[in-house]
DNA sequence: AGCCGATCTGGGAGCGCTCCCAGGTGTGGC
DNA sequence: GCCACACCTGGGAGCGCTCCCAGATCGGCT
């Protein structure tokens, strides 16, 4: 392997000590503005840092600190699915940011649940992050099991598949933002309320589905039937509202669970004559900032902001970091409901 | 700063070494498996790798090899851009997987062109990386600018703005992609044909309608009052859709230039009674995988493989990390035409 | 005057690894 | 039988940084 390109150059900290005339150590505690350096000597070596272009060696610093200033983020899915959800892209975006903020940097790592297990696991254990955000939402993901037995402080987005306890998750009330979907339709007087689910591989979805349920025996409404299952894609959802139709013509509303099965919905119903929401009400769920009120019309949805779930995941991961023996908890984000035209 | 989690057991070169019952430097012989380390040593050194859960100190590595293992991917974008645009998920997966093949990590960079540029440049000038692939295709974008003076490898995807040479390249040939599209309209017939282009603040755009442009004119055909210009937006393509037959009913052909664009053209040609491809033809460009062939009718599309680009740009990158002085060269990756319903 | 604590500085050690070099052992050719 | 050359091994140095510790300086207090 040769050097790295132009590395001759590459001026150390003790070039930096030495142009400033100090020591080594005068240097590192100026640059990591660190207690008990004098005001001259601290200008002193940032003009020099300043003036030899200065930068810090990563691989050194963490040798010695262990820790390297990096978190990954790991989307844990079938790889057919990782292009098209709005909301991972919408993590995607938050974690990056919410990880600059702490002064981290994010490593992204897209994760087959078939294939890429081993060269997961091996990546979280090669030391070359401090900890990870872990979204892995299938249940039949063997990825969360395998990294309850690493060395280090995960949290995961969503519940992890196949563990109660023990772990840091940081999820949403799922069940509990159907509920209020589900009763702010009962209140609008609808009484056929029908349901579009997500995959039932998944506790988020099975959780929706849950809280539809549930919510309409405690109305005295009956679901038998009302519920179509779908793959969260916008063709998935098109044809789920198809069947629905078919099976229900009277149906009078529907509880989608994703914002894109309900554009999906959205047409169907349409080119079935259906007038929303006069005829058919519709509410669905994540309630994505370019979809759901760019809709026509747009749609009432439930409010689940993925910036806010990965900022309470990164609180956490900050907290373990320092605290590894931190208690772990299941926290559950609440859900409100963005109520627009659609129902 | 306390030391990492779990930490004291974390054993080292060392450890496996007399756990092997070997020395430091034959145990990393057989752990890198370079020449020279005899068979025995080797199996007793995995051996105790195995059982005492070793994993190599990445920052120990690097700090001698002057090498991360790690590859940035920076998308430099404004703000809003970054979630919506399929063509760049795509691009992010294409990342992940190709570097991965070459045994590299992928760093995810998102660096709004406004805000993040010193941050970014921080970063990758900070020895995190080995090298950078790079997509900032907006012409006012500073940062392909102040990259040039990085000390690391990069390759850009697409033009890098404000920089005609020296820089390494792998762009699409979007103008030929024009050509084969409205070639493909003319032979079949259709004479008012327009164009909705994207965002003229970007190289690809601007080729594209350079290309429709020309191959118009050499058709003896008159380009004239035929474009439009939207932003890469299904809503915005729908607009311009509307803007264009308003000024033009007569139209007989579309040339989209992207296929998130396409669709929203189709909706307003649809909404406007217009049958495609009898009344009018659409061909778009990108030729998503998930889009394109998804549609109703679907789309004829200008097919470009972001796979293929990525890995060409992995490609030049490998060459670079071994020769830093490669001569730099505009790779033009051609692009083909797929004929489906809607022409 | 003397002492103590706060402030500041420099040197040394060491993080865990790879690479170089010196040396040891075996095998084949003259 | 001896040299040459492969093969294999271990020890030492050192990558660039942070942290600890010993020492120097300087007030301010008894």
């Amino acid at each position: 392997m040769g050097p790295r390109a132009g590395d001759e150059e590459r001026p150390t900290l003790e070039d930096v000590a030495a142009f400033a005339g100090v020591s080594r150590s005068t240097a590192s505690r100026a640059l990591n503005d660190d207690a008990y350096v004098s005001a001259a000597a601290r200008e002193k070596v940032l003009a020099a840092a300043r003036d030899l272009g200065y930068s810090p060696n990563q691989a050194a610093r963490s040798l010695v600190t262990r820790r390297t200033g990096a978190v990954a983020v790991v989307l844990s899915e079938p790889e057919s699915r990782l292009l098209d959800d709005p909301y991972r892209a919408a993590v995607m975006r938050a974690g990056y940011r919410e990880l600059a903020d702490v002064g981290r940097q994010m490593v992204l790592i897209f994760s087959d649940i078939r294939e890429d297990l081993s060269r997961t696991v091996r990546f979280l254990e090669g030391g070359h992050v401090d900890g990870a955000l872990v979204f892995a939402p299938h249940r039949a993901d063997p990825l969360p099991k395998a990294l309850r037995l690493l060395r280090i402080p995960i949290v995961f987005g969503g519940q992890a598949a196949g563990i109660r306890r023990g772990v840091h998750v940081v999820d949403f009330d799922n069940e509990g933002g159907a509920r209020l979907a589900v009763e702010h339709l009962v209140a609008a007087g609808r009484r056929r309320i029908a349901t579009i689910a997500g995959p039932q591989d998944q506790s988020a979805p099975i959780d929706r589905l849950a809280g539809w349920r549930k919510t309409l025996l405690n109305a005295g409404l009956d679901p038998a039937d009302l519920a179509e299952e779908a793959d969260f894609t916008l063709s998935g959802g098109a044809n789920a509202m198809s069947a629905l139709l078919a099976r229900h013509p009277d149906v009078d509303a529907v509880f989608v669970a994703s914002d894109m099965m309900a554009v999906g919905a959205l047409r169907t119903l349409d080119a079935a004559g259906r007038r929303i929401p006069d005829d058919v009400a519709v509410v669905s769920f994540d309630d994505n900032a370019t979809l759901a009120p760019a809709m026509d019309p747009p749609l009432t949805s439930v409010h689940q902001d993925p910036r806010e779930q990965v900022h309470a995941m990164v609180e956490i991961l900050m907290q373990l970091l320092d605290d590894h023996d931190l208690k772990p908890r299941q926290h559950v984000l609440p859900v409100s409901l963005a109520v627009r035209a659609s129902s």
